[in-house]
This record gives structure tokens, sequence and C-alpha cells, in this order.
DNA sequence: GCCGTTTTCGGCCCGACTGTTTTCAGTCG
């Protein structure tokens, strides 16, 4: 079975684990970093790559000899290196890198001087005293391990976008209370709008700091401060969210927050550039000598650079700041440019409001359409449509849309792809319909092979116009199924089928990597609701987070189309 | 280990907080 890109990126980074407990050189282990991110973001396969015989070494981070390690860990699983440094190091060590406060030195004096090797070793070695007694340790780190070990041991993993959201606005509205607070933004992967976040990071500008400082720490939901200082505090939360706060003057607002934003690899880029123009960027503003050239905005900031404001969503280091330097920045998505959603339930099957509230709904965003795409037969639980009631909610769509004018409620359907790749309800059943929308909601086991042939196969149904939720993950609960995503994308241009951009939080599917790769071969991408009810078209605007960090444009998004158009793409 | 309209060798982002340190290493953002 060919090699996948994560489990060559886990290669690297267990690599990059082991040579950095072992205290290899800062660069080389940030090579294979780099090299493992690149690949974990990667959209086409590498295996495919390697067989292909494509030279590696264009891919950004690669040279000649990680080129090499790619191949040989295409061609065996593993690499002489990681085999190397795995009899070298006890296989569970690196784990012990996961814990905060615990880094590469203090892991190994950890595993050398006292043979810990696990978590639970560690908790007993700091409870017996032990860690105190080694050099560069003593009495407050041994606690500070100690209490970060049981949080380690006890915490959730991330956090969907949206339950952030809900911590987030909490805390932003505290802080505005604090006296002397002028402006309060949450920055990090939380304003980049990825999928889920590790931490909240909240960047406050105020005149006088301390009060601010205090006013957090004081937060009612705080569980424990994990270090408090003049310009930052982090603490954790009941419940086990970090949060971080850093606070500068206003006049280093822009600095501030292009640093708080991230990412890390997006700032290091900065930076980079910044020393090649003689400047120097930290967060409170960018240098030239010791003169501040710029800070206030983020617009100065990136000015100074010679380069336009990038919107949060692309600063990942995923070759932005090169689209930036040559002028040639997506123009995103933005939520006013939706006319329309295209994947909806109602009260018939598993939803919970009308067709009526639900079009209501829909036109008070400003939408010219809406398709109901109920489950088919084989969705027991959720009260799937045969074609009979599908046939009925079809009149019934039918005389609502005689009634309503500047509005239109599209016929449609979530069929079932069947194990086969064949669809759960019939031809007949479908001919009636304005958008036929496939999902695989079973059988996610398949093998590679199988589940590419199944909704390949489904793509080639001349009814089908929308693959929903293409990767049927369902964040922190249930991985990816096994498909070939290339040749999925390949097939769906070939036969005119847009793929979904699924907005429910706990989906955000199509993955921002696939949609960027959906843009790179011109499919077209929906994003949609999935709403159950009236409250969930508001989720819309994490399907269009996910679509920005895609790279997607107006144009590349299919139900930005007016009705007419869109009419024509479904045939 | 990667990389290059200044370089094929010599750089590689920059700063805050903590504890144990007598001047700074380690960790983290
Ligand atoms: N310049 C610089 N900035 C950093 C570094 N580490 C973190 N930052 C900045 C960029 C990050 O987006 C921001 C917040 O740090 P976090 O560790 O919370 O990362 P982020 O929010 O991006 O991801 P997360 O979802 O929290 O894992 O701080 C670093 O090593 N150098
Ligand atoms: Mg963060
Ligand atoms: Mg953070
Ligand atoms: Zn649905």
């Amino acid at each position: 079975m060919p090699v996948r890109n994560l489990a060559v990126a886990a290669v690297f980074d267990e690599i990059a684990d082991r040579l950095d407990i072992q205290g290899a050189n800062a660069f080389r282990i940030r090579a294979y970093r780099n090299a493992s991110r690149m690949l974990q973001e990667l959209s086409g396969d590498i295996a495919a790559m390697v067989e292909q015989g494509r030279d590696l070494t264009e891919l950004r981070g690669i040279g000649a000899d990680l080129a090499g390690k790619i191949r040989e860990i295409a061609a065996t699983g593993s690499c002489e290196l990681l085999e190397r440094l795995r009899r070298e190091m006890p296989p569970a060590v690196t784990e012990l890198l996961q814990i905060p406060g615990l880094g590469p030195k203090r892991v190994a004096v950890l595993w050398h001087d006292l043979d810990v090797q696990t978590p639970e070793q560690v908790l007993r070695a700091a409870r017996d005293g032990r860690i105190r007694a080694l050099s560069g340790f003593g009495e407050k780190t041994e606690r500070r391990i100690e209490s970060a070990v049981a949080a380690h041991l006890s915490k959730q993993r991330r956090l969907p976008l949206a339950t952030a959201g809900h911590y987030a606005d909490a805390l932003v509205e505290h802080l505005r209370g604090a006296p002397g607070v002028d402006r309060v933004v949450v920055a990090g992967s939380y304003r980049r709008m990825r999928e889920t976040v590790g931490d909240l990071d909240l960047l406050v500008t105020a005149r006088r700091g301390n009060a601010a400082i205090e006013h957090f720490t004081g937060y009612r939901e705080v569980e424990e401060v994990l270090s408090r200082g003049g310009t930052r505090a982090s603490v954790r939360l009941r419940g086990g969210l970090q949060v971080d706060l850093r606070l500068v003057a206003p006049e280093s607002f822009g600095a501030a927050l292009t640093y708080f934003t991230g990412s890390k690899a997006h700032n290091i880029a900065l930076r980079r550039r910044a020393q090649e123009r003689g400047l120097k960027v930290n967060e409170y503003g960018v240098f030239r000598g010791d003169t501040r050239v710029a800070g206030l905005t983020e617009e100065s900031v990136y000015r100074a650079l010679g380069l336009p404001v990038i919107p949060p969503e692309l600063r990942e280091d995923r070759g932005e700041i090169d689209a930036a330097a040559a002028g040639r920045l997506p123009e995103l998505v933005a939520p006013e440019d939706l006319r329309g959603d295209l994947h909806a339930h109602t009260a018939a099957t598993d939803g919970h409001n009308t067709i009526e509230e639900m079009a209501a709904a829909a036109r008070a965003l400003g939408f010219e359409y809406l398709a109901i795409t109920e489950h088919s037969r084989r969705q027991r639980m959720a009260h799937g449509l045969d074609a009979q009631r599908l046939r009925a909610q079809g009149e019934e769509i039918d005389r609502l849309n005689r009634q309503a004018k500047g509005f239109r409620l599209l016929k449609g359907i979530e069929v079932d792809i069947l194990e086969d790749g064949n669809l759960d309800l019939p031809d007949s059943a479908l001919a009636g319909l304005d958008i036929v929308v496939a999902a695989v909601h079973s059988r996610f086991e398949l093998s590679r092979a199988q589940q590419t042939e199944r909704i390949l196969r489904a793509l080639a149904h001349p009814r089908v116009k929308l693959l929903a939720h293409p990767s049927g993950r369902l964040i922190g609960q249930r991985e990816p199924y096994d498909v070939d995503m290339t040749q999925v994308i390949r097939k769906a241009r070939e036969h005119g089928v847009s793929l979904e951009s699924n907005a429910h939080p706990e989906r955000l599917d199509l993955i921002d990597t696939h949609c960027r790769m959906a843009k790179d071969e011109r499919v077209p991408v929906a994003i949609t609701s999935d709403a159950h009810d009236v409250a969930q078209f508001a989720n819309l605007r994490f399907g269009i987070g996910q679509a920005r960090r895609g790279w997607l444009e107006r144009d590349d998004v299919l139900n930005t189309r007016p009705l007419r158009e869109l009419l024509k793409f479904l045939g």
C-alpha cells in the first residue's frame, strides 16, 4: 500500500523530536519540521510523485537529502535514520515533549538521569521529590512539572473553532471592562479561522498595562495562572483551555497584531524578508536600526516590507508572501458574496423547521435561492425520503415557489452513495430535481482503492452535481475516510460536479488544502450550511473561513452565482 | 538540512517569563 503524506510527515516529526532531545543542530531540526508541515499541507499525493519520478526538490523545504529520505520512506515505510534514533532512545520519550514546560533539554535529563520515559513516570518522580535534585531543576520547577503533567493527562485536544468562539466572546467582553483598556482582539489561529484552535490568543492595547493583566488573571473561569509579567500572561481555564494575553501600547497595535496572528511560519518568513531589506520586525514595530518605521497598523507593517496586507486566513507560509510580493494575492470570497445555500434539511426528515421557515430565514440573509436536500431512504434514523415522499415534497416546493417572488426554492436530495457507488434512489426519482447532492454516510472503512472507486462512480452519474462533505471527517471524532482526493477532484471536473465545503462546525469539509486543490483544478466549490434549523445558516461564516483558507475567490464558489447561472451549471 | 537578482558557504526570527543561576539557560509565544 502506498505511503500517505501524513505518514511521511510523521516520520519527519519523530526524527525532529529525537534529534532535538539528542541536542542536534536547531536548524537541522527545523528543516525536518518544515518538511513535515509542507507534507501535511500538500494536496497532491507524495507517493504518486515518487512513483512518477518527479523532482521532489521542487517542493519547498526539500533538498537532496530529504528527497532521498522521502523516496526511502515511500519504498520501505520508514528510514534508516529514524530506525537508528529509535534504537538509541526508548520509543515513548518523545511524548514527554508534549508536556508544557518540558522541552528537549529537560526531557533529555529526565531520561538520562532518572530513566523516566512516560508522563506517568514523570508524575511519580515529581511526587517522590526526585526531580528537584537534578541540576538545573529545583523545587518550583518540580511543582510546575507535576501540575503540567496532570493537566496534560486530562487535557482535551484542540477545540473546534466554533466552540472556541464561545469562550472568546465571553473573555473579550470581560477584558473590555478592564480599566485603561483600549482595544481587545482575538488573534492566533482563531483569527486565521483554523478549523481547530489549540488555545486562545488575545491582544490588548492599553496605556497602563498592569490593571489589564490583573483583570485578565482575575477572570472567574481561570483555574491556574501559568505565567504573568508586564506585557503578557497565560492562564488555564476550568475545562483546560489555555488563554494567552499579550499587552502592548496602542502605537504598536499593528505590529503586535501581526505577530500574535501568526502563523509562526508566516512570522518567520516575514522577518526573513525584513532582514533581507535591512529591517527588523518584532511585536513592537518595524525598525531600521533604532528608528521605528511602522507598527501602528498591520497595513503599515506589511507596507514597510513592500507588501499589501495579507488576509489572516492566508498567513500559513503556503506561498502567500510570494503571491503578495507579485501582486497576485487572491481577492478572497466574502460572506456577502453568497447568493444562496445548496444544502439544507427540514422537519420532514431530521431538521427542525418547515420548508417555509427555512426559506424565510434564507431570504432574510439576502439569498436568492435555497436548495432543500433531505437525506434519502437509507438514512432511516433521519427519516430519509423515499421516491414517493420526495415527489410529495417537490410538489409542495412547486406550490411555495408559485407564491414567492424574487426567491427560488430548489428541489434537491442528499442521496446516499451506496457501497458499490450506485445511488440510494432510482433515476426516475431523481429526474425531476433541480439538484442532486451525493454523500457517503456509510462504510467509511473501505480501502483507499475501493472508496475512491465508489465515489468516482457516483460522480459519473449524470444527475449528480454536488459531492457533499468530501472527506467524511468529523473534527475530533472521526478521521477522513481513505480516498484519493486528486482523482476525486479530477473526476468532478470531468463530469461538471461541484465539491461541497460543508460549514457545519464539526465538519468543515472541504478541508482547506483540498479547497485550494479544487481551485487549481477549476472545480467549483459550494459553500453550504447543511442547516437543520434556521439558526444554522449562521454557520456559513465558518465555511467561508475554510474557503478563504483555501484561497478561493468569489468566482471559484458555485453559490455566489446568480440563480440563472446556477441553474445553467445544474443543467 | 535548506537555500541563494548581493551568496554554493554561512547564515537561519525575535522577545517574554521563570527559576536557579551569580550571569543566563530553557521554554514558550
Ligand atoms: N515570531 C514568532 N511568533 C510566534 C512564535 N510562536 C508563536 N508565535 C506567534 C504566532 C502565533 O500564531 C501566535 C500564537 O501562538 P500559538 O502557539 O497560540 O499558535 P497559534 O494560535 O497559531 O496556533 P494554535 O491553534 O494555538 O496551536 O504567536 C515564534 O516562535 N516566533
Ligand atoms: Mg493559539
Ligand atoms: Mg498561544
Ligand atoms: Zn446534510
